[in-house]
DNA sequence: TAGGCCATCTGGTCCT
DNA sequence: AGGACCAGATGGCCTA
């Protein structure tokens, strides 16, 4: 960013402006509050200091008190001697920050590796330093409160606990982040599983079953109806080392410090940053497709509608009238949401089509505003048009 | 354009 | 004495 190299360092070690701010425009006060608190004055009065500080030393000789009596004083400053001394002074002030910004270096560095172990791990959209340290926190007190409640937890209160205290964009970040992980594992109205695809994330990491996991006495969450498509926990992951691997020196694969935990590891982050730059500065929402190359577009004047149980302050819009199905193409549907400061924690969204084939629900994050649809094996030629699509938000 | 975030410089303080 | 650490100041970049 501003990094300059260290040859150049020296450019920015001379006085910024004080060579051009003469101490004679100060302000009374502000000189007088110089002399007397040294450590609050302003930087731009000590630039001027090296070059003024003989000259300060002069003044004080003709300093003397009410009698008349020269005052009395501490030990004096040694004054600067030759130029020698004064070149070795900007090499030592050279150096000290060239240490100052390996330091800082460092502790970027850590906190880039915090940043990585916390949910919600970006390259491109980075959290910054303070959301960074306080999700960590919040990260481990919530999975704190989980050890120490020995069960999993409900997915609504430990992202509330994530979330505590941080920025609105941030507690979006977490929310959509935890529960697109729980794509795959959503449930159509009859509690199926409707869509059976793997994540990278799923392939990589064993799942185990929840009713296995389940401690005895855990019937679910209060928000039952809320949870029910997240009976397996996506953030389970961050548990996965206490439920599966009594110990966490074991030899987890997780935790090894180049993986980040388990909820970001699912493209979200790509999908977002993959997006055409006016995508996700739009204000308005609508049908988007994502489909792999060479893939043919096959069906036109697709129809949605929100059904009534769409219950939220929500806008829907289709962006694009058009399908690109062949095989399996993912569609992302954009929701506006009238109401910002209310957070969207999940969303159901289903599909049916007047034609034949599998159609998968599929939802994201609310807090995104965008939810991917899988929509697989339409077949090959036919045109098909939407009949239903039916979303359902949790607030 | 204001505000947030950041890197850097800088001098003071503490510690070895 | 010198390095580490800290906090204030400053200016650049980015975004709403």
């Amino acid at each position: 960013m501003l990094t300059l190299p260290f040859e150049e360092s020296h450019m920015m070690c001379e006085p910024r402006f004080g060579a051009n701010y003469p101490r004679e425009s100060l302000p009374e006060s502000l000189e007088q509050e110089r002399q007397h608190e040294p450590d609050r004055a302003n930087s731009d009065m000590r630039e001027a200091e090296d070059d003024v500080s003989d000259r300060e030393e002069d003044e004080r000789e003709d300093e003397h008190d009410e009698d008349g009596l020269p005052k009395k004083r501490g030990p004096r400053k040694k004054k600067h001697g030759g130029k020698e001394q004064l070149d070795r002074s900007k090499l030592r002030r050279q150096e000290a920050n060239a240490r100052e910004r390996s330091r800082m270096h460092g502790l970027n560095a850590a906190l880039e590796s915090l940043r990585k172990v916390v949910p919600c791990y970006s390259k491109t959209q980075k959290l910054s330093k303070i959301e960074t340290l306080r999700l960590a926190k919040n990260y481990i007190w919530a999975l704190s409160e989980t050890l120490s409640a020995g069960k999993r937890p409900d997915l609504l209160a430990f992202v509330q606990t994530l979330c505590k205290g941080l920025s609105q964009p941030t507690t979006n970040l977490v929310a959509g982040c935890l529960q697109l992980n729980a794509r795959n594992f959503l449930t159509d109205h009859n509690g199926e599983v409707m869509f059976s695809g793997r994540s990278p994330y799923d392939a990589m990491y064993s799942y185990p079953g929840s009713d296995m996991n389940t401690p005895p006495g855990h019937s679910g969450s209060s928000l039952d109806s809320s949870a029910k498509p997240f009976r397996h926990y996506s953030y389970s992951g961050a548990y996965e080392p206490y439920y599966e691997n009594p110990s966490p020196e074991s030899g987890s694969p997780r935790f090894d410090g180049q993986l980040s935990p388990p909820m970001n590891f699912n493209g979200i982050f790509s999908l977002k940053h993959d997006d055409p730059p006016d995508y996700g500065k739009s204000s308005h929402y609508g049908m988007r497709y994502c489909s792999a190359p060479g893939r043919t577009a096959l069906a036109h004047n697709s129809m949605y509608r929100v059904s009534p149980e769409a219950r939220f302050p929500y806008d829907l819009h289709v962006r694009s009238q058009s399908f690109q199905a062949q095989g399996e193409v993912t569609a992302g549907l954009m929701l506006q949401q009238k109401r910002p400061d209310t957070p969207v924690l999940w969303a159901r969204i289903s599909l049916t089509c007047q034609i034949g084939g599998s159609v998968s629900l599929a939802a994201g994050p609310a807090s995104h505003r965008k939810y991917f649809l899988s929509i697989c094996e339409l077949g090959n030629e036919r045109k098909f048009a939407t009949d239903i699509l039916v979303v359902e938000l949790q607030i």
